[in-house]
DNA sequence: TGTAAATCAATCAAAAATAATCAATTTCAA
DNA sequence: TTGAAATTGATTATTTTTGATTGATTTACA
């Protein structure tokens, strides 16, 4: 038994169940629960499945967390360390995007004051932003409940008409290596379209998830200028990328 | 049992129920107290729910609900007939419009549970609606923070994506003579750009509004097919509007 | 308000799953 | 056939997950 068919096997029966566990994976196919896991590994890697303890579930299956301002009280002093540094890089004048991450929302209570254009996708954005010096532009398409966020293809096709100076988002997973990961398509779509129109790009990153790889590769670490992390980022890491030209604020 | 297959379950049963105990959720998965009450600690960490002594919740809104409070206390009883009117006129599977009216805005709690699709540039409607069977398709552009609503060339242009069944729409004065009239040229902008694209355009409009001229006169009477208005409206002056080939319901 | 019961956090220990390393086997091309 | 590369399996150390215990905290009820 190839690789080729043991993968196929183990997809169809993922795909049957929804979820599998190593040792029936091995028990079917008759080989070793070594073997198995190099497979699922392997196959995690190319997103065909969820990598789970133990075995393997269907990739639609799995419940990624939501990004939202419910999220703001864990990491929070980091979080705000690093919307304190990214609002200096603000001016007055200036048009922004901003996105639907938890780190990215936290930046709202820094640049109430400022005179600048922002554009979203994000509810609790405009929300906090409703009674402020800013002029806010709401990106529109559908609205993901869970998200509490606009995103889809007219979402992105909204954000294609706008240019802005600086772009401010949040990722799930940055790696030197394989660059920005994200838990669904949906999000990387609007990061990707942002990142298009901005002449800068900045990403709101918590150290936690620097070096981590998530669902979905979407783009190259290229596609950012700079990444503002806290002060319990690992030096050696930031040191890789700024080799690969980012700049590393902290 | 692994987590991501606990967390589907806790999640699903959360999300049924409202609220789960930790003893209901151990015994459900058939696994120990402790392991439930780490699953929800994580949970709640990623925002998925809401932990709560003995147990976890639905996450409730993030968003601070938008405050209408003001206006809709004003002849709430008179708007809430007129909503139950037009509410009865939605049926499954439409696709609708609706803008940032007071009155329309008050018809979210009774299409709650149609499945239908509603385009609107309103946020306390979006709010409203986050958490129903509606989908929601929000119209981009720039936001009004006085109205909480979006408005303007891109806003309109949105709107002209859309082709709609029905128009659920309020205005500041309407005249069987001079037609509909409004206190700002950017919300007529927006009546005009979603009766436009509506095969049938309904006017909520307590009976107050009715042969009242405002600031600006936008459009004939023959904008729309129906007026859902309340019993206090004068017989004489509905008479008018029928007699011109307008519908009105009362 | 005070007391009892329930629930929780923290710590530790055990079990399961995994990663890492190395050896054996198979495959493939020359 | 031979030798290098890829694949597979076995072993061991590490990590992750789970459950039990204890003392602290919160809630419910009188």
């Amino acid at each position: 038994m190839n690789f080729p068919n043991r993968k196929r096997i183990i997809l169809q029966t993922v795909e049957e169940k929804g979820s599998v566990e190593v040792k029936e994976l091995a028990e079917l196919i008759q080989t070793s629960e070594i073997t198995i896991r190099r497979d699922l590994t392997a196959m995690a890697a190319d997103g065909l499945i969820y990598r789970t303890h133990g075995g393997a579930m269907k990739v639609g299956l799995a419940i990624n967390p939501i990004q939202f301002a419910n999220k703001t009280a864990v990491n929070s002093d980091n979080k705000d360390h690093i919307c304190r540094l990214a609002a200096q890089e603000i001016n007055d004048g200036e048009i922004i995007f901003m996105d639907c991450g938890s780190t990215v929302f936290r930046l709202c209570q820094f640049i109430r004051n400022k005179r600048i254009q922002v554009i979203t996708n994000s509810l609790p954005v405009v929300n906090e932003l409703l009674e402020s010096e800013v002029t806010i532009n709401l990106v529109g398409g559908e609205v993901d409940s869970r998200r509490q966020a606009v995103h889809g293809l007219i979402a992105n096709e909204h954000v294609a008409r706008y240019r802005a100076h600086k772009a401010f988002l949040g990722v799930d997973g940055i790696s030197a290596q394989h660059g920005l990961s994200a838990n669904s398509e949906t999000e990387a779509g609007m990061t990707l379209a942002m990142a298009g129109q901005a002449a800068e790009v900045y990403l709101l990153c918590d150290s936690t998830k620097l070096e981590k790889d998530k669902y979905v590769h979407f783009a190259p670490l290229s596609l950012i200028q700079v990444i503002v992390t806290d002060p319990a980022a690992n030096p050696d890491v930031m040191e890789q990328y700024r080799q690969r030209g980012v700049r590393v604020m902290n």
